[in-house]
DNA sequence: CACCAGGTTGACC
DNA sequence: GGTCAACATGGT
């Protein structure tokens, strides 16, 4: 795999756009819940359905474990696939309530990992997410947009090659990862087509450096 | 009206 | 290992 400098990609990216400062939430179990959420769905969805939650006190593993799926359903009703995602989240809470979730977050990373991929409904990017932004353990998170961009560059991989690429080129440093994968995130939402990557330049640029 | 959004799963090859 | 339909609402 052909070595690329994705840290001057970082600060190009960092230097056009700013601090996204992600991830936002009041707490590390909301962000366990929000990255449920917003799994192929739009931030302000996610937003409503939060603050849904909130209203109805089901932000707490406790309280959503006990909580009526259907009510969930309701609360959760403007983000899609809001079947799955209100059982989805009532087992997770489950989990976390049982468990408790600061025994849950203590794990050594790489076990938290494997323990929130063992979750239904967290696959790969959803548990780097709440790796990375819930328990602050430094783990690059992998999305579509990371994916395509890095095929812009003619770089393929499936998920874990990226995310062993990435790691491997950067410092491993928590706040760089979680700022790098919103940059990402803002830069391809405002530039880069699902399709076509032909306005990448800013990226393509900042690589061959 | 078509397309996409900070994916995951289970079935299949 | 990879591919693909299902899952579903809301915004442009």
């Amino acid at each position: 795999m052909k070595c690329n400098n994705l840290k001057n990609v970082y600060n190009t990216l960092l230097n056009e756009f700013g601090h996204q400062n992600w991830w936002p939430a009041d707490t590390s179990f909301e962000v366990v819940i929000g990255a449920v959420l917003t799994q192929q769905t739009k931030w302000t969805n996610v937003e409503q359905a939060i603050s849904n939650l909130k209203e109805h006190g089901l932000l707490e593993p406790d309280t959503l474990a006990q909580a009526d799926v259907e009510l969930i359903e309701e609360l959760v009703h403007c983000c899609g696939f809001y079947r799955q995602k209100a059982s989805r989240l009532n087992n997770i809470a489950q989990y976390f309530a049982d468990i408790g979730i600061e025994n849950v977050f203590n794990a050594p990373t790489d076990k938290l990992r494997d323990d929130m991929l063992s979750l239904n409904g967290v696959g790969n990017e959803t548990a780097d997410s709440i790796v990375l932004y819930a328990a602050n353990k430094p783990k690059f998170v992998i999305d579509a947009y990371t994916t395509r961009i890095m095929d812009c560059l003619g770089i393929n991989g499936n998920y874990i090659k990226l995310q062993e690429l990435f790691e491997k080129e950067l410092p491993v440093n928590i706040d760089l990862y979680k700022e790098y994968h919103a940059l990402i995130v803002e830069y391809a939402k405002t530039y880069c087509g699902k399709k076509r990557c032909a306005e990448c330049l800013l990226i393509s640029d900042a690589a061959k450096v």
